[in-house]
RNA sequence: GGCGCAAUCGAAUAGUGGUUAAUUCAGCUGGCUCUCAAUCAGCAAACGGGGGUUCAAUUCCCCCUUGCGCCA
């Protein structure tokens, strides 16, 4: 049974976003499933009827794709396990629950909630730890009868045996569990539909998958389950409870801690290859010093044995590493590629299909600039908008703490001057003519070159001050700096 | 509350029964430079506590603590 292809599965909930968490899940999934040439599954667990919804399933979706997580059975692909959504399997759940009575593992439960709480209460006044006290265990065909013309719908509860369950996880070795201290847990309830527990036995088993990796909170879970694959004679899988993911205060990743669905970081620029080379990074490590692998990489070097057994911090810094390394180690043409609809977006250019030659070579030019510079494409609209806009914003604290300062009208005044009537707009002639004002005007090139980046982009930092001017033209270079005298003068007056 | 899982610099990970406990990110200092970034050089920074086992424990075992999770 060992050289039995491995299947695994990925199994959400669509009840929001593919998240940092999930995604991490999935993407072990596929890295174990594409290492040893086995088959991954992705299964829709969409039995919450009041969270799911069709609109988190195509966001789930989207995630996957995005990653690059193909799946080789699932929804829209298919597979002969199916179907692959849940609720779409509510015969087999009722079949195997059926099974289930008749051999005496389950037993119909007519309690109501009501009773439950005194039940739980009374436990507890008695200082036992509560569990169902199996009031319907042994229900006579005219008790049940009773119940049900009093219009109670009963639910499906398992009978759990009373000896120590235990499973050998791949990551951690032999847990054990008392099953005397489980409760009689719900599989059906009354409506028909399967609790998670049961639910996913079937799911598992059915799909015969092999190997069940998923996140470390579902341990408690599972001698619940090794009783369901058990009672019902299914092959028990293996178990690898991997680490969760933490936000920086080392609670559970949530929107506190900022974006947390992947699609967040497709919004903000980031690559999905880096994004990908992150979470591969959280709990795992390849042994060595290297980081950066591509997926094929990944694929070649991930093994559970290098899986760590404790929690991880997600880290935004570590992130825009990853991020910033694969932005510079990228073509210009396919970083502009990548860019043009962060563009559109921000209304930077009109139509990100038919861009004219000029303005994507112009585009490319300041794509040049900032490669390097930035972290993620949502930055480069930021730190790149004077490139593109008309009129530029310049903070008024830049602006005081800059332009507001003593002679810098005059320095900006004879700058301008000079520069438009320079023949020849390239680097080294725009640099040599700005060193000529500074020297005539017996000051040094810092303090004409950081009032003219203001005035020309609005920002105290950026690009090489010439390679910049180079990138934005003789004209506007020279209507900018007289639009920021202008600037200067008026504040004055408002000032005085 | 019961049960379970975990524990190395701020973060992510290496690592070993005897080591100067390593690397990356972040931080700090300096070089380069018109600023920022990049880059280069350097600094700082950790084995949670207590018992064992052992000649020796960060490493193996137990307890405690703390964190996280599941159930209630």
């Amino acid at each position: 049974m060992e050289d039995k292809k491995i299947r695994v599965r990925f199994a959400p909930s669509p009840t929001g976003m593919l998240h940092i968490g999930g995604a991490r899940t999935a993407l072990f999934n596929w890295l174990y499933a594409r290492h040893y040439n086995g088959t991954f599954v992705l299964r829709i667990e969409d039995t919450d009827q009041v969270r799911s919804t069709e609109e988190a399933v195509n966001v789930i979706l989207e995630g996957m794709k995005w990653l690059g997580l193909d799946w080789d059975e699932g929804p829209g692909k298919g597979g002969e396990y199916g179907p692959y959504f849940q609720m779409q399997r509510l015969p087999l759940y009722q079949e195997f629950a059926e099974e289930l009575l008749k051999d005496e593992k389950a037993y119909y439960c007519y309690c109501t909630r009501e009773e439950l709480a005194e039940s739980r209460e009374k436990q507890v006044r008695e200082g036992k730890n509560p569990k169902y006290d199996r009031h319907c265990l042994n229900l006579s065909e005219e008790e049940k009868k009773r119940y049900e013309a009093e219009g109670r719908k009963p639910v499906i509860r398992l009978k759990i045996p009373t000896r120590e369950i235990a499973f050998n996880d791949l990551l951690r070795g032999e847990v054990t569990f008392d099953g005397g201290l489980l409760s009689d847990f719900v599989i059906m309830k009354s409506d028909g539909i399967p609790t998670y527990n049961y639910a996913v036995v079937i799911d598992d088993a059915l799909m015969k998958i092999t190997d069940v990796m998923r996140g470390d909170d579902h341990i408690s879970n599972t001698p619940k389950q090794i009783v369901i694959y058990e009672a019902l004679g299914f092959d028990v899988p293996k178990f690898a409870h991997i680490p969760m993911i933490m936000g920086q205060d080392h609670t559970r990743l949530s929107k506190r801690h900022g974006a947390t669905s992947v699609m967040e970081y497709k919004k903000m620029g980031y690559i999905p290859e880096a994004v990908v080379n992150y979470i591969a990074h959280l709990s795992w490590s390849s042994g060595g010093e290297r980081e950066i692998f591509s997926k094929e990489e990944l694929i070649k070097e991930f093994t559970l044995d290098k899986i760590s057994r404790h929690a991880a911090v997600f880290s935004m810094d570590k992130l825009n590493w990853f991020n910033s390394e694969y932005l510079k180690n990228m073509s210009i043409d396919s970083l502009t590629e990548m860019l043009l609809p962060f563009l559109k977006e921000a209304n930077y250019i009109e139509d990100e299909e038919n861009l004219s030659p000029e303005k994507n070579e112009y585009i490319k030019e300041v794509v040049k600039l900032m490669q390097g510079r930035i972290k993620n494409f949502a930055q480069f609209v930021d730190y790149a908008d004077y490139f593109f806009v008309d009129k530029i914003n310049i903070d008024p604290q830049v602006f005081d703490s800059v332009l507001s300062k003593e002679g810098v009208a005059g320095i900006l005044q004879a700058l301008r001057e000079k520069l438009s009537v320079l023949e020849c707009w390239d680097e080294k002639s725009i640099e040599n003519a700005v060193r000529e004002v500074a020297s005539s005007l017996q000051i040094k090139g810092g303090q004409i070159i950081h009032p003219t980046r203001v005035a020309l982009s609005g920002k105290k930092v950026g690009p090489g001050l010439f390679e910049l001017m180079v990138v934005l033209g003789q004209d506007k270079t020279v209507k900018r700096l007289k639009e920021a005298i202008e600037k200067i003068e008026e504040a004055k007056k408002i000032g005085s």
